[in-house]
RNA sequence: UCCUACCA
């Protein structure tokens, strides 16, 4: 079974639906019981293409089976639901298991990405503030999706303070969350911010990636800095090797 | 063996 899975999983992402279906019949016919692990590589894939209808039904069938879908499966609907712009769906599949598991870290993350990219800021900070009092920390991910909301909102200073407040309570920035606040100074056209945070990114364990680049290169040759560009792109070229 | 975040 865990073949299965595997096989299942590699198909999903390579958007193989059709190929990880016809394993997941195969694997019945061959006596094999799907478990919860193939059947949310299955779910995923599903959402990838944007199947809602088939997801749904792929969730009652694993019911019917005697399966009650967990709080990862959970999640991954949450998430497709989201990507979908559903945003009602997914706070009512959130309401409905949140009656009946668990809701993790990443339950909680899927919301706040959900809302805050529907431009509902204010109400992804009110599921930040929920989950903390639900005894569940915050974690990169999380501030991540905030730093990103807030940034897209033009809330620099507020994106800020959060990126402080996260060290403070012991949460190490990756990547991401220095893009995240990048992407924001970039588009103020704050160059300075941003090469400062470029540097302290280097100076931590945080190598910088295409995606760092690619914000800093932009508004270099916005603002006709030519040289500093090319600058860039050598240190790229270095990171790289 | 399963779930979540940044550009295009």
């Amino acid at each position: 079974v865990i073949t299965y899975n595997t096989l299942v999983k590699a198909y999903g992402n390579e958007g193989k639906v059709k190929e990880a279906w016809d394993l997941f019949l195969e694997m019945k016919r061959n006596d094999c019981v799907p478990d919860m692990y193939t059947y949310n590589s299955l779910l995923q894939a599903l959402l990838k293409t944007e199947n809602v209808k088939e997801a749904c039904n792929l969730v009652r069938e694993m019911q019917q089976m005697g399966h009650t879908p967990n709080v990862i499966i959970y999640n991954s609907i949450l998430s497709g639901l989201g990507k979908l712009g559903h945003i009602d769906a997914a706070w009512k599949l959130f309401e409905e298991m949140r009656t009946s598991c668990k809701p993790t870290v990443c339950t909680y993350n899927c919301l706040i990405d959900i809302f805050h990219k529907g431009g509902q800021l204010g109400v992804a900070f009110k599921i930040f503030e929920e989950m903390k009092q639900a005894g569940c920390t915050p974690d990169v991910y999380t501030y991540s999706s905030l730093i990103t909301g807030l940034q897209k909102a033009g809330q620099l200073d507020e994106a800020h303070s959060l990126f402080r407040d996260m060290q403070v309570v012991g949460c190490l920035p990756n990547v991401v969350t220095y893009n995240s606040l990048i992407h924001g100074y970039c588009k103020a056209g704050k160059i300075e911010e941003a090469q400062k945070l470029f540097q302290e990114m280097s100076q931590s364990n945080c190598p910088p990636n295409q995606i760092t680049y690619n914000y800093l290169f932009d508004v270099l040759m916005k603002e006709g800095q030519l040289e500093r560009a090319s600058e860039l792109l050598k240190g790229a070229w270095k990171g790289a090797t």
